[in-house]
DNA sequence: CCATAAGTGGACGAGGCCCTCCACTTGCCC
DNA sequence: GGGCAAGTGGAGGGCCTCGTCCACTTATGG
């Protein structure tokens, strides 16, 4: 095996470590990553890259180096947001009642599913590749279920909540990010109440007001329709 | 101006009166319009053009001389599905108990929505060019809020229940549309089910039971991401 | 059975996005 | 400064979809 003239000591991992990148090229990749969250953000996963090398101001091909798959580029672009949620997620358990924790946790995700349209895709769908989510997810889905059942166990929900009502709740949300997000703010806020008002065990006669109601009618249904 | 020879007293509307066409044109116009409706269903309202054509036997030419545009074709495809979504508006309305009306009719349009992806996007963007809808839409709006009106009323709704929250739950729903049939169809009937509860007056003190929780987990959560 | 016009299918150019390749530039270490 | 490898940008080939065009086929009325 020939000696290896370089004086480093390893490989770049595939976007994974700007430690030995140059700095020019660190900052690009850091300008890519700023882009794509904003690009993805607001025109989902699927946006076209070179919308998001624009964005940065570089060359496509700066772009694919860094991160040779779109899915790379996703998960280095979502890896923060994911951790924090899952600081939310541990939070939650930590908290002392468990029904507001459930709450607070819940409202967090939605509001955040709501207003970043490709985090809604990547929460949802678990992008592919992103394979270091599913020990994430699993560990989201161990809390959750612990929450519920505390939850349940304190009389904070009927009997008959199951834990799949967690993920169904979810996807109703991510029903309302088709809005636009002044709209789908409220919206989402207002579903909520709705349905944690349901899930109580034992609903007061008189119900919790609602927070208001969001800016929807009929025939303002909204929904990006390709008009190529 | 010069004379007719043609005996034809009109030209064709455009893929609108199937009665001036020869019989095998005729013959092809019906196997496109089914082909797009198991494709829209399958696939939504985006799925190629050619691959409906492909469905139907038909070359592109022969799909695209009836519809000139794939509004066109959408708006052929699921003209009857939405005059039997209009029949639904008008059986609630007439329906004596308003609560009971207007739970059928939400549950009948759910299930549609969930079942049939092209219907989905249809019914909740109101389709470019479909201007004809607008009429109809304009129409369901005005008996839905004469029954939501009616059911506060009868003390059926909840005082702060506002008429944006029919969009709301119909959005809501929709979310549920990115799943397989087989899921979506439960999750609607128990989201509703939740729905309901909370929008009563009255709630009792003893909620009942609810329709079986759908086969939903966190790392089930699948939504189709563009795998290219 | 024939003339004719309506009808048909597939080829084809346009446009968009993906991703690679390569000649050029630039930070870094001496 | 100067050499060099790391880094860069944009051109370009491949693939897919759209929608049109035109030479061929076929229903229909006499």
């Amino acid at each position: 095996m020939p000696d290896q003239p370089s004086h480093k000591p390893s490989g770049p991992a595939a976007g994974d470590t700007p430690a030995e990148l140059r700095a020019d090229a660190r900052r690009n990749r850091e300008r890519v990553l700023d882009a794509a969250r904003e690009v993805f953000a607001a025109q989902g996963v699927d946006a076209p890259m070179s919308a998001v090398a624009r964005r940065a101001g570089v060359g496509v091909a700066t772009l694919y180096r860094r991160f040779p798959t779109r899915s790379a580029l996703v998960t280095a672009a979502f890896e923060d947001q994911l951790a924090v949620c899952a600081t939310a997620f541990e939070e939650a358990q930590a908290d002392p009642n468990p029904g507001h924790g459930l709450y607070t946790l819940l409202e967090r995700i939605c509001t955040t599913l709501v207003t970043d349209r490709g985090f809604e895709t990547v929460f949802m769908a678990g992008f592919p590749e992103a394979l270091a989510y599913d020990r994430q997810r699993a560990v989201a889905e161990e809390r959750l279920s612990h929450l519920v059942q505390r939850a349940r166990d304190a009389g904070q929900l009927r009997e008959d909540f199951a834990p799949a009502d967690i993920p169904l709740l979810l996807l109703a949300v991510s029903g309302l990010a088709a809005q636009p997000p002044e709209t789908a703010l409220p919206a989402a806020r207002r579903l909520l109440t709705y349905l944690f008002q349901s899930f109580q065990a034992h609903p007061p006669s008189r119900p919790a007001p609602l927070p208001p109601a969001p800016p929807l009618d009929l025939s303002g249904l909204q929904r990006p329709v390709s008009a190529r």
